[in-house]
RNA sequence: GGUCCCGUGGUGCAGCCUGGAGUGCACGCCGCCCUGUCAAGGCGGAGGUCGCGAGUUCAAAUCUCGUCGGGACCGCCA
């Protein structure tokens, strides 16, 4: 090695010592011609070195530093610098590369640079403390979820990233095949269909940190590429699942803070939506939904009497901040968001309600409102009257847009939400019911006699797990009676034939004797997102895209030559105007 | 496909509403000075297609339209 010590690493108990460092230069202080401070950075940190200031050092030169820990002189210590009790003296100073000046700050500063020019000089910017030490956590991540998986036996097994294409859910990247042109293979959205043939292969335990690519709008939490901890077990029921995932995420968090969450709560999906009106709800904060329907049964209030399902959410003390402007601001939100409207009231210092609508309701109403929804003076009263799924989903909305937190701020509150409902509305196209999870999800078997007379009131057993308000991933235990899933795709209006055409590579195998099996898959990126304090998954990939999809580093994607076109039978067409 | 916000020396901002010479601030950069600094300090200097293109105007960083780029969100992500 060219060093003998790392940077950050030297403390009092060094003095004396004759070091080497190597590293860059984060800032020099010079002061004659023969006095100048330098200090000197690398993964773990600075550390000070007193350097003769005839040798042309400056900002991201790299160094080798030869030199003798001292003692700081007395009052010259720093004590923001964990090496700052010491400083390196009698420096020889080598110059191992000149550089030319960064295109912005090297300390927290650039942290407010503009996001492309940081991207387009990435090998920069993962030279600063924040992505050094967000990389550095998701690595903590990954290791303790393979440590918490191989703990309970999984076997990691690599599947194809050249898969054939399947219609179903996300867009996928297309891979031109040079043998057969005009045949494409698809790089694959999760390896679904792989993982369950292993459990049929009887390997019992699978896992794999997986890659990932969907070809959708990014997000702050979307890239097309994505990492996942993807994992299958045989002869399971949910619980075992559950349980299994939770040694992994909960070792991370762990592993990242030095505490331990508690045991995950579950939550029912109906529990979910009835008291968060979200099947991904922050439990870091109350201002949970209030049952308000029976106040209103008599009610002379129009917008109220005729509503199916009518809740509330009390947001404390949040009268004063919001004027009319803002009230009306959330009225647009609540009505953009599917909502025929949105009743507000604030309760005044006298505990009585001021609200446009506050002479349409008696007496009576007022007081059990205000009493349902625990009012106190200055608190911000919201309400949605509609059908019990849209006054849900808006008040979830509304829950969210007033009082919850930065996602990436603690603490960590992870929570199950289990039994979803195994069909999510109504295909517009078949009239057929649409599946919540995917059509290989095992209905809850005591609701299987309702699969033909009521299907969207089966659960499912399907499972999600949350993060601060963050879906972390999900999954399910899978159908393995070839006649079950007969019924589940005859309901999804799915014919047998069509079955076999687009499932039957992943179906046939079921027939050779399919162990009852289940898994799950959440997002590495996400969780290590939240776990290092960030709220864009960009800030702990070293190599993101932005929301074009363009990498501003390398310039892909790129044109290629007609000859490379050519060879796989493909022709590029004219832009559409 | 849509909504909203942003684009001014290398970086971050102000200037724009109410048009009048590329005006200002901080950091960085270059040079000189300085023997104990901590994002050192002092003095001096360089550095600009105000994203791009039209339009209005005697005159556009500023007003209008378009376009490109970035961000947040909706759609989308079984």
């Amino acid at each position: 090695m060219m060093r003998t010590h790392t940077c950050g690493e030297l403390r009092a108990e060094d003095i004396g010592k004759t070091v080497s460092l190597t590293g860059w230069v984060n800032t020099r202080r010079e002061h004659s011609q023969h006095l100048a401070f330098v200090d000197l950075r690398d993964h773990t940190g600075l550390v000070q070195c007193v350097v003769d200031n005839d040798v042309d050092v400056r900002s991201e030169y790299v160094l080798r530093i030869t030199g003798t820990v001292e003692a700081r002189f007395e009052g010259s210590e720093n004590a923001d610098l964990a090496t700052g009790a010491i400083e390196v003296r009698e420096c020889t100073v080598e110059v191992l590369n000149s550089a030319t000046p960064p295109p912005f700050p090297m300390d927290e500063r650039a942290d407010d640079v503009d996001e492309l020019i940081r991207l387009k000089h990435r090998y920069i910017d993962l030279r600063r403390h924040r992505m050094q030490k967000n990389l550095r956590i998701r690595s903590t991540v990954n290791t303790a979820i393979r440590n918490a998986m191989v703990a309970q036996d999984f076997v990691e097994v690599e599947t194809p990233m050249l898969m054939p294409s399947t219609p179903e859910g996300a867009r996928e990247f297309l891979v031109p095949s040079r043998q057969r042109p005009g045949s494409f293979y698809a790089l694959p959205q999760s390896p679904q269909l792989y993982k369950q043939l292993l459990m049929v292969g009887g390997l019992d335990r699978y896992y794999q940190i997986a890659r990932c690519l969907r070809d959708e709008d990014l997000r702050a939490d979307r890239q097309y590429e994505f990492m996942q901890l993807d994992m299958e077990m045989s002869f399971v029921e949910v619980d075992d699942v559950l349980t299994a995932v939770e040694r992994g995420v909960l070792d991370a968090a762990e592993a990242v803070t030095g505490e331990r969450p508690p045991t995950i709560p579950r939550i029912t999906w109906h529990y979910a939506m009835n008291t968060y009106g979200s099947d991904k709800p922050d439990l870091r904060f109350g201002v949970e939904l209030k049952e308000l329907t029976p106040i209103f049964a008599e009610t002379e209030f129009k917008a109220f009497g005729t509503a199916e399902s009518i809740k509330g959410i009390n947001y404390p003390g949040g009268a004063a901040q919001f004027g009319r402007n803002k009230l009306d601001a959330l009225t647009d939100f609540a009505k953009s968001n599917g909502a025929k409207g949105m009743v507000w009231l604030k309760v005044t210092d006298d505990g009585t309600l001021e609200s446009p609508v506050a002479k349409f309701l008696s007496d009576a109403e007022k007081s059990a409102l205000a009493a349902a929804l625990e009012a106190s003076p200055g608190d911000l009263l919201l309400i949605i009257a509609d059908d019990w799924t849209t006054t849900c989903e808006v008040l979830g909305e509304l829950r969210n847009r007033v009082a919850r937190p930065p996602v990436s701020q603690g603490p960590y509150r992870y929570v199950w939400v289990v039994d979803f409902p195994l069909f999510v509305g109504i295909d517009r196209a078949t009239g057929k019911p649409k599946p919540g999870h995917h059509p290989f999800c095992h209905p809850v078997p005591e609701d299987i006699p309702k699969m033909e007379t009521d299907p969207m009131s089966v659960r499912a057993w399907a499972y999600d797990l949350v993060l601060n308000g963050w879906e972390l991933g999900s999954g399910s235990i899978r159908i393995h009676d070839p006649a079950l899933q007969s019924k589940v795709f005859e309901l999804l209006g799915i014919t047998t034939e069509e079955a076999d055409k687009r499932f039957g590579f992943f179906l046939k195998p079921f027939a050779y004797g399919a162990p009852p099996h289940g898994g799950f898959a959440y997002g590495i990126d996400r969780l290590a997102a939240i776990l290092a304090g960030e709220e864009n998954i960009r800030e702990v990939i070293a190599f993101p895209k932005p929301q074009s999809g363009l990498d501003p580093l390398t310039g892909a994607p790129t044109e290629v030559g007609s000859a490379h076109l050519e060879e796989l039978g493909l022709r590029v067409l004219p832009p559409t105007e």
